[in-house]
DNA sequence: GTACAATACTTTAGGGTGTAAGGAGTCGGC
DNA sequence: GCCGACTCCTTACACCCTAAAGTATTGTAC
């Protein structure tokens, strides 16, 4: 499922996310809070990292934090909005400092890298929507980060904007290969070479003129297939994704600064 | 939630996605079945269409057809194959002939426009995981056009692997802002504009110091707000994303092919 | 023509989910 | 000392997927 930003409590879920992470400790009556926003939050970032956003439940959060679901709704309006306040402080980790003194290619590479880290550290990121942005104070510091740094190349904002989106898009993709297969492996207590294997002798039986019908995929299949050593796969293979996808792109950069330069 | 494709049942499975579509009606006795898979993976492609994939129930199939939900587990052994043929059949949707007459570049635009297109008529594609393939013949399908056509530039095909998954990204990256934004429209009424002007308007309220912090954003921001017409405006968004992304990933290809014929 | 077996479909039920509603309990301020 | 505000919990509902068991329909065999 995909999450929206909710809608009636829009000033609520701003506050929330630019408000003040200490909380001043309440003066008027009635019990002290036991719990804080941070804590849910995090409560709620360990259990999606180590369980996945599948087992992501308000039930799940509030025993984590030794109290029922409906205890949350105190602190936070709903679950929506949870999922938006994880999101965005988890983009907060991201670092923000990319020296250009190597030269833009070196800083926007290192980047991309503990972008496509952080990605894989919390891969339930990837379930959350960027279509209607959460619009919080960590979304900001990685469009700020991404757009600072391939701003050093010297091309105009406007078409940074592009590559800024191209590039989030590739690590966006790559590590999502390499995040749901580990998560599959835990889950389906399968490996991804017992998996693969079953899988590739069920398509042998079932599908005898596979190499036919599909001349190119069989090819590359095979030759892959050859290559692997016995080290995890998938995984490698996403990272090995990333980073010729990224170089493909900041090709593509370097010639687009070439041609803007114009040609002498 | 991320849907996996099953492990217990995967002999069933795989027939279902290669076995034929049309059953031969049967002989033995017992009353003739009056749905059948095809029919029913009909159902839900056009409710995850039209209603989104959150929408997408055993119930809501079942009475689409004018049955209940449990009716649909004699014919599929359960939701994730369900999806898991909605995928495979959707993919199979893709033209296959790329001509190349005009050079690998026109063949290889024209093709991932169509990809987009067909991702944005189904945009719930984007919600089924792609780690652990679904390796059904629709799958191949869009694999092996994909390849063929990439092919074409003469780079080995260990190569055009990689720019092919990277062009894969680059799309359904782009197409998920757009299909998702025009989803969040249908669902919560909000208009992008409304959505966009409330939104903006709460953070110049609680973040009065956003543009010192966030100056390269803030600058981007102002240049775009001024740029936009009235017309569709996220949407619209997304296609320059990806068109423009492509352009890049293509400049990166040709770059490749020049370095690989060897420095003249 | 009737009994049987196989299949399609429904009903029932159990364990999930998010969260609305209302009832406890706890504390600061009057 | 008590009121009111506040946190937190229990209960309840609506929805989800699907296992299991029951019912209806059909073809075949005797």
């Amino acid at each position: 499922m995909v999450v929206f930003a909710g809608q009636g409590d829009a000033r609520r879920s701003m506050e929330l996310l630019w408000g003040p992470r200490v909380v001043a400790p309440r003066t008027g009556p009635g019990p002290k809070p036991g719990l804080s926003v941070e804590a849910i939050v995090a409560a709620a970032i360990d259990i999606a990292d180590a369980e996945g956003m599948a087992s992501l439940s308000m039930r799940a959060v509030g025993e984590r934090l030794g109290r029922t679901a409906m205890a949350l709704y105190t602190y936070v309006p709903g679950k929506t909005e949870l999922v938006d306040l994880m999101y965005d402080r988890t983009l907060g980790e991201l670092p923000s400092s990319y020296p250009v003194t190597d030269g833009w290619r070196a800083a926007a590479s290192s980047l991309a890298d503990e972008l496509w880290n952080l990605h894989l550290r919390h891969p339930w990121l990837l379930q959350v929507s960027p279509a209607r942005p959460v619009l919080g104070p960590g979304e900001f510091h990685v469009q700020e980060t991404l757009l600072s740094v391939l701003a050093s190349t010297g091309l105009p904002l406007a078409r940074v904007r592009w590559v800024v989106s191209a590039l989030f898009n590739i690590v966006r993709g790559s590590v999502q290969a390499a995040a749901e297969s580990r998560q599959a492996a835990s889950e389906t207590g399968l490996s991804e070479e017992d998996w693969w294997g079953a899988r590739s002798a069920l398509l042998g039986e079932l599908v005898p003129d596979l190499t036919a019908r599909f001349p190119t995929v069989s090819r590359l299949g095979a030759s892959v297939e050859a290559a692997s050593g016995d080290e995890p796969y998938l995984e490698r293979e996403a990272r090995l994704s990333f980073e010729a996808g990224l170089e493909l792109l900041l090709d593509g950069v370097e010639a687009a600064i070439v041609k803007a330069s114009g040609p002498r």
